[in-house]
DNA sequence: CGCCTGATGCCCT
DNA sequence: GGGCATCAGGCGC
């Protein structure tokens, strides 16, 4: 009964060495769990409700198509390759921000992508921060939103996801009902049924939408 | 509700 | 230069 880490209670010690597991086993567990960012204008905690994993490159013993390590280190995603419990907050599309906290040992380049939860926390400075949310529930159901809801930016990549300002607690009960399925907006191999490592708690009302990675390829007429 | 599109800049080949 | 781990708004049913 109750907590699934009797002794942890979520400090960081523990928390770190929970993270250094395999991304797609710590996906289920970590649903329920309350990331918190402390900034000047106050906390913003979130729930997690949803999540993806996103494993090694080419070269590894799990590779991953759909993952930004596929291709091997580079700048970006050099906070994937170090230890657990950091975050990696990369900038796409030219607007949005997306936060991943990094699981695994050290040098092995996996992560899990946060893509929903629900504002238990703030809810104030999140609305402020997410003018276009219209219900609670959307103020962090998706990964952009989720970001911009607890001011996360590429400034904070890198940054340990288990000190302060932020803080990770995981939950005292295992989430009833995990459901999973094909990442979402992965193109190609990395985002078929062959990789069905997006995890969400079943009928979260904070659960984004799942749609498949559109078609980028432009028709041009000639 | 579902489908479609434009926005907009960084990353990597 | 092509593509992107997205979002919001508009239109049609």
């Amino acid at each position: 009964m109750g907590s699934f880490m009797d002794n942890g209670s979520g400090h960081p010690h523990d928390m770190r060495s929970f993270l250094q597991g395999d991304a797609r086993v710590i996906a289920p567990l970590i649903l329920g769990a309350v990331l918190t960012h402390h900034s000047d204008a106050g906390p913003v905690s979130v729930r997690l409700t949803e999540v993806e994993a996103y494993m090694g490159p080419r070269d590894s013993e799990h590779p991953d198509p759909g993952s930004h390590t596929f291709g091997g280190p580079t700048a970006r995603n050099a906070p994937m390759f170090g230890p657990p419990g950091f975050l990696y907050v990369y900038f796409t599309y030219g607007m949005h921000y997306c936060a991943n906290i990094v699981c695994g040992p050290d040098g092995f380049a996996s992560a899990l992508l946060l893509r929903a939860g629900e504002i238990v926390e703030g809810e104030e400075l999140a609305a402020v921060r997410r003018p276009a949310s219209k219900a609670h529930k959307d103020l962090a159901s998706g990964p952009a939103r989720l970001a911009s809801a607890l001011g996360l930016t590429t400034a904070d990549t890198g940054r340990d996801a288990l000190a302060s300002p932020f803080s990770l607690w995981l939950p005292t009960t295992l989430a009833a009902a995990v459901a999973s399925g094909p990442r979402v907006g992965v193109a190609g191999p990395g985002g078929s049924t062959e990789y069905p490592w997006r995890f969400w708690i079943e009928d979260d009302p904070t659960v984004s939408r799942y749609k498949a990675a559109r078609p980028r390829n432009r028709v041009v007429s000639p």
